[in-house]
DNA sequence: CTCATGATGTATCTTTTTGATACATCTGAT
DNA sequence: ATCAGATGTATCAAAAAGATACATCATGAG
């Protein structure tokens, strides 16, 4: 399976496994935990349903016959017991796959389901990652100082700028994992953590 | 023609314009000024040539016979004054094309063969885009405090702050466009521009 | 009251893009 | 001497996007 729907059928995964929703909803829970760096199409999603539904890991529940719309044209997903299985064993794997682009967020969006081992991995495997781009980065902009005009690189010093505060926060958070586990925001611009949300860690 | 190609002709267009070069450094160049976000593969690059060429936007020069190596097969990429004109009247439009995620970097990247309005234009322009996706994030956001665990929120706190970050480095780059281009950095990580570099930019 | 617009909802089809791979030359280190 | 790794062009199958079609429902303007 190509990478990316390896991530988006995590996603999936996950975020059924909360509640049962139908394609529609789902995109727009899908967008709202990776929408800060890409969309997902109709085109890449009903095809994984599909997909899933074939191999045993989601059932289509009849739409709910309370439901005020009973026209409508709707199809529910909940997630079996097999998906559920599949489900843990995929969020047990924190190799080099949870690392890039396309999974991190995903998985992170996916850590209160995880094991602390399995957190920490993933992020030091993030860092590391995003801390070979910037050796990279800073090589190639040392090189280019001379060639390139002052547009081009100011446009590579924020994006350099940007990968360092990456970094830190990766820092931030492994170190405050390594403490027990993310107990409030490490953000300064964070609001206030509710009560609410400190129970549904667990 | 699709978005993702629009980009990576004029990327195309604008590093050949300052020196002929062949497929394999022109993806390296190309990687290291978009390669933040994404990368560029054959697959699409060699189409994009062959069209560029059949459009007279480009001629293959015979490798430099005084080259080291002639056995090396390599097909060196000229821009012709045809091309040249293209890549002025891309350069022009300043329009909502040049503000979403592809293409930005790209005509940033183009800013010093640029007018000064063009260049306010596409940068107020990338800036009222990040704006709205801004207010998005805040509403899911504000939406998501009861219903999120801590590990998505701290996620999605993130990703905001990091677009708050972007949406003011535009602002400074927009006024020191105002005040009459960009004369030094305005990153304070950055370290010094060179003489050479302010007389890169004319 | 009615009509239009826009959100909700499923689904598919064409085009674009990727990622993998094939094949060949050259470099540099051991 | 050889062998891994960089340089170089090129293509193809598979994946993904984007567009679109079609239908129901909500909302608000006239």
């Amino acid at each position: 399976m190509a990478k990316r729907a390896e991530a988006l059928e995590l996603s999936v995964l996950g975020i059924l496994s909360t509640s049962p929703l139908h394609g529609y909803e789902l995109r727009k829970r899908l967008i709202s935990v990776t929408g800060l760096f890409k969309t997902i199409s109709y085109g890449s999603l009903y095809p994984i349903l599909k997909s899933l539904v074939e191999r045993g890991f989601l059932a289509e529940q009849d739409d709910n016959p309370s439901n005020k719309y009973p026209k409508r044209n709707r199809i529910v997903y909940v997630i079996t017991d097999e998906g559920k299985k599949h489900l843990n064993s995929l969020l047990k794997d924190s190799g080099p796959a949870a690392w890039d682009d396309d999974n991190f967020a995903v998985r992170m969006s996916l850590f209160a389901q995880t094991s602390a081992d399995t957190r920490i991995h993933i992020l030091q495997g993030r860092r590391s990652r995003l801390e070979i781009r910037l050796a990279d980065l800073r090589t190639n902009l040392a090189k280019g100082r001379e060639r390139l005009d002052a547009y081009t690189l100011e446009l590579q010093q924020h994006g350099l700028d940007a990968l360092e505060r990456e970094v830190r926060w990766l820092n931030e958070l492994i170190s405050h994992e390594q403490s027990g586990g993310l107990k409030k925001s490490t953000n300064s611009n964070a609001k206030n953590i509710t009560a609410a949300n400190k129970e549904a860690m667990q």
